[in-house]
DNA sequence: GTTCGATTGAAACAAACGTTTGGCTGGCCT
DNA sequence: AGGCCAGCCAAACGTTTGTTTCAATCGAAC
């Protein structure tokens, strides 16, 4: 009998394969997605044997869960999780925001952790829950207070619309890009920079919402 | 032997059972993905036998592409592909460009054919090119003439960015909508009628395009 | 009424799937 | 030494996958 399902905290002793399987199992998962991967495929990437998934994780569902938790963590950077601090002009709050996110986007801490994540937001499964709460409705939550902080007169769905604007001109980029290439060519697209591009939705967003100040340098 | 491959164009004869495998197809790919979708589960859903497949379209992946092409034509409403008169002004032209994108993409004439094309946007496959042909590329294009109308001095890749964000908001929505409604509520997001939505999209690009003009009714 | 091609049905195909079994390691304890 | 147990493997499990086979059925042409 395996111990069924070894606590994912720390405690668990080395057990390099558990490591590894989670690892192959993030870049497998985020390039074929959880129906395209098989667990042989997964195994064979991580080099241990077929019967590990279940040995350390119970089976490939699970194995998926715990994939998708890790990503929420490795695959953000420390720039997008940053508070402000309180008397920080709400005008600098968003355009850090924004800038922070813009980057987190463009270059991820891990790209298979954030592809999977994308993934997750794009076609949702059981595992999207811990996506959101995480990582997702924190980010979604500072923003809109960033947002009421900055207008305070504008009602709530406004409000929503408003959020959605700036977090729509962001994920843009990163859901939609093997797509622009397409149309427009893998050059074209490589050419806009990350800084680029938070220069850009910052002055957008700024002219959209009437503020005046020019964005603060990142 | 079977015809290997009737033409898919008109000419071929009734042939219902071919159809009903086509519209099953779309549903179910829409709904579980190429890899998360069985043919038997597709033959079940059009009431057809198995071996129709094969004798229709070949195999799964062929019927996958004409579900796919088939979707872009059924997908899209009237709305999106109109031409504006070459006289209009091309705020105007903007204006009606996303509020019929916007309506198409909440009330599309298929929705089935709606969530295929998204589905191959945020993870392209072989038919990816046919959706960006026919469907993605000419709206791209039709929007980056429309802004450089509005705003010739512009250089490219700033032309190129602005595109984004209009489309960027936009797609927001279609692509984001069951990630939103798990952080927000279902009730909430559906609050957000298709038309507050352009209304909004029209405003906040007006005013950070800084166009005076009020967006025109529909 | 017979013939023939197009269409359909039930069954079978090999391959791949996720999962389990049973036993072989190696280090650690008494 | 001997017993023990976690870690790991090769092999097999039963099921489902996509695809094919072949006979049955139908409808019009002759």
């Amino acid at each position: 009998m395996p111990p069924v399902l070894p606590p994912t905290t720390a405690a668990t002793p080395p057990a390099d394969a558990r490591r590894r399987l989670l690892e192959a199992a993030t870049e497998i998962f985020a390039d074929f997605g959880y129906e395209g991967a098989s667990v042989r495929q997964i195994t064979r990437h991580a080099g241990v044997n077929v019967a590990g998934i279940s040995y350390y994780y119970g089976d490939k569902e699970q194995l998926y869960i715990e994939a998708v938790k890790h990503a929420h963590v490795c695959g953000t950077s420390e720039a997008m999780r940053r508070e402000f601090p309180p008397d920080m002009h709400p005008a600098d709050k968003l355009s850090h925001f924004i800038r922070g996110m813009v980057a987190g986007m463009h270059a991820p801490a891990s790209v298979a952790s954030m592809k999977l994540m994308m993934r997750e937001m794009a076609d949702p499964s059981k595992a999207a829950h811990v996506v959101v709460e995480e990582f997702i409705r924190p980010m979604a939550f500072r923003l809109r207070d960033i947002l009421r902080e900055l207008l305070p007169d504008l009602a709530e769905p406004k409000l929503l619309m408003t959020g959605f604007s700036v977090i729509g001109q962001i994920l843009y980029y990163r859901q939609n890009k093997p797509i622009s290439e397409l149309i427009f060519g893998k050059d074209h697209i490589d050419r806009l920079s990350a800084d680029m591009v938070a220069d850009h939705v910052v002055a957008f967003t700024f002219r959209a919402l009437g503020i005046r100040r020019k964005g603060v340098a990142s």
